[in-house]
DNA sequence: CAATGCAGGTAAACC
DNA sequence: TGGTTTACCTGCATT
């Protein structure tokens, strides 16, 4: 695992400079961000930046309805019609300025809690992943099904547990994120690798 | 062709 | 109250 750490890390350094940009850049950047991660869940994540793009060619993301918008998520993702209508609440915290005050929160884990309790679709592992991907979090865990996994075969846990709350989603973070330490991989990067490690590419 | 597995989970109902 | 189950939902690759 190290040695693929060390193969692919400027890369993954490389991506970090980029999320470190839609940090920096517009509200409306960072809410193209939000809205890919409100898709993904058990979804191809490819797929769901295709929509992404998809429903800003039309012009969908800031204007259309939720119809509109199942209509570009359907055949890219799963639950369209829930996804569709995440992203129009998710817009309305936009439009009326409530989203700007949870990405002006300083502490890091203050503001993961607040996502998670404001934003409908997003969970600890959808907005840690959007958390990195607006270049913040480094000391969390995106706990999805190939970390899981990856976590299990090395025995960091025993068993993936069936359904994850909020206080086991903690527990293993801890867990995670002590293995990460012992192997000298800081924790943003980690998942990035175990992703590269089964699926043999670097995506978002 | 039918059956199965897989795709970066979350919210709400349930007891 | 907190852990568990179910709804959301479908295309595609593999066996």
């Amino acid at each position: 695992m190290k040695k693929i750490y060390c193969e692919i890390k400027s890369e993954i350094e490389k991506r970090f400079e980029d999320f470190r940009k839609i940090g920096a850049g517009t509200e409306e950047d960072v809410f193209r961000e939000l809205c890919f991660c409100i898709l993904t869940p058990q979804s191809n994540a490819k797929n769901c930046w295709r929509a992404v793009l998809e429903l800003e060619k039309r012009d969908l993301i800031l204007k259309g309805n939720s119809k509109e918008i199942s209509e570009v998520l359907k055949l890219k993702t799963r639950f369209h019609n829930c996804k569709a209508e995440n992203i129009v609440l998710a817009r309305q915290l936009l439009k009326e300025s409530r989203l700007s005050g949870i990405l002006e929160i300083d502490d890091d884990f203050e503001m993961r809690i607040e996502i998670v309790k404001r934003v409908k679709g997003m969970g600890l592992k959808e907005a840690s992943h959007f958390m990195r991907n607006t270049g913040r979090g480094e000391n969390f865990a995106i706990l999805d099904r190939h970390v899981l996994r990856f976590l299990e075969q090395l025995k960091v846990i025993n068993e993936i547990p069936k359904n994850l709350t909020l206080k086991k989603y903690c527990e293993i973070e801890k867990l995670y994120i002590k293995y990460s330490k012992k192997i000298s991989v800081p924790p943003a990067h980690l998942d990035m690798v175990v992703w590269y490690y089964s699926t043999g590419e670097l995506f978002k």
